[in-house]
DNA sequence: GTCTATATGTAGATAGAC
DNA sequence: GTCTATCTACATATAGAC
């Protein structure tokens, strides 16, 4: 209820997202979070009770993110075809982030897949998110399969992170980017 | 040069192969490994010196493996085409251990991308040795940019993997692997 | 070569003063 | 609400007996 209280966990949310993409879950400690915050270690306990909670309220904060990004497109591209290619944007505007560190949501899916507990679903939220705003794109434009489609550019995407984050190769993601727009041009024109 | 010790460093090699892909590097640990394989935990530094070094043998065990799984795509397939196929029916061959824990080499790429170490220079070495032998193949059909065409195949794959494993899908990677195949004779035949 | 005991650091989590 | 001190567990790594 206190308002100083809510500021202080949003930036602790806000440490923990850009440490779990750049560090990974895992590997970021509460030490690393309140050296980032200055907020002292065990206050972290008056906000979340587990650091599974953390990576609960990073997760939504990035579900959130995503929204914001998606009615972007949404607003600034008038059909789903412009829309879509509007999307895979991302790829070169984060282009130095994926280089280093993988993309956000599919990093984190491939890291808790590896815990035995139930992380992994949390983190599929995200990418069910994006698997219904781009079936919805897909649809508009009158395709039957569109939640293929959907995954299949999902899977395009996310195999070019990972290989351009593996060879640090800032042109294939270039390269990639336009083959992309020209696989989306090539189902949704006509 | 004892040989009883070569056995137990391969033992404590294997062990570690299977863990760190099922667990990842960093959640694994020395007593993890020594549970898998009855060493106990001290011995291990006989044969290693530290936690990387046992990494790096588990990369080159990989790297063979995958060296003997190539040379078996050569043998058993006749032209460079078929070898190719062949080559992308580990997506099916391996699919439960796909859709519970990823690819090898590519969760291994990633996780260790978030180390700020120089650990990832050593997981790109599997993706280096695939990346050759595949060049090989297109290059074997005349084509000119296989390079090219190799690091989007396995961009391909590695994208199919992060999808199947996120949603934990078994049919869609039959379907994807059709479509790889169908894009692999797009390229190849004519 | 093999194993036990242990050193040292740090993780997540808790208790309780203020 | 905020912070310090601390608990317990477990990590990598080392020392040294056998």
């Amino acid at each position: 209820m206190g308002t100083k209280g809510e500021g202080n966990r949003q930036r602790i949310v806000d440490a923990a997202d850009s440490l779990f993409y750049r560090r990974g879950y895992n590997q970021t400690s509460f030490q690393d979070i309140s050296d980032a915050t200055g907020i002292p270690r065990g206050n972290f306990y008056y906000y979340f009770k587990t650091k599974d909670e953390i990576l609960e309220a990073v997760v939504s904060s990035r579900i959130t993110d995503l929204s914001t990004m998606l009615a972007r497109c949404e607003s600034e591209a008038e059909g789903a075809r412009e829309r879509l290619l509007l999307f895979t944007d991302m790829l070169e505007v984060n282009r130095d982030d994926v280089i280093k560190s993988g993309c956000p949501i599919g990093t984190l899916s491939s890291e808790l897949a590896k815990d035995e507990s139930t992380l992994q679903e949390k983190s599929r939220q995200a990418f069910i998110l994006l698997r219904h705003w781009l079936k919805d794109q897909f649809s508009a434009l009158g395709l039957e399969n569109a939640d293929d489609l959907s995954v299949d550019l999902l899977a395009k995407m996310q195999g070019v992170t990972v290989m351009a984050c593996a060879f640090k190769d800032v042109d294939y993601i270039k390269r990639s980017h336009i083959e992309i727009k020209d696989w989306i041009n090539s189902k949704t024109l006509n």
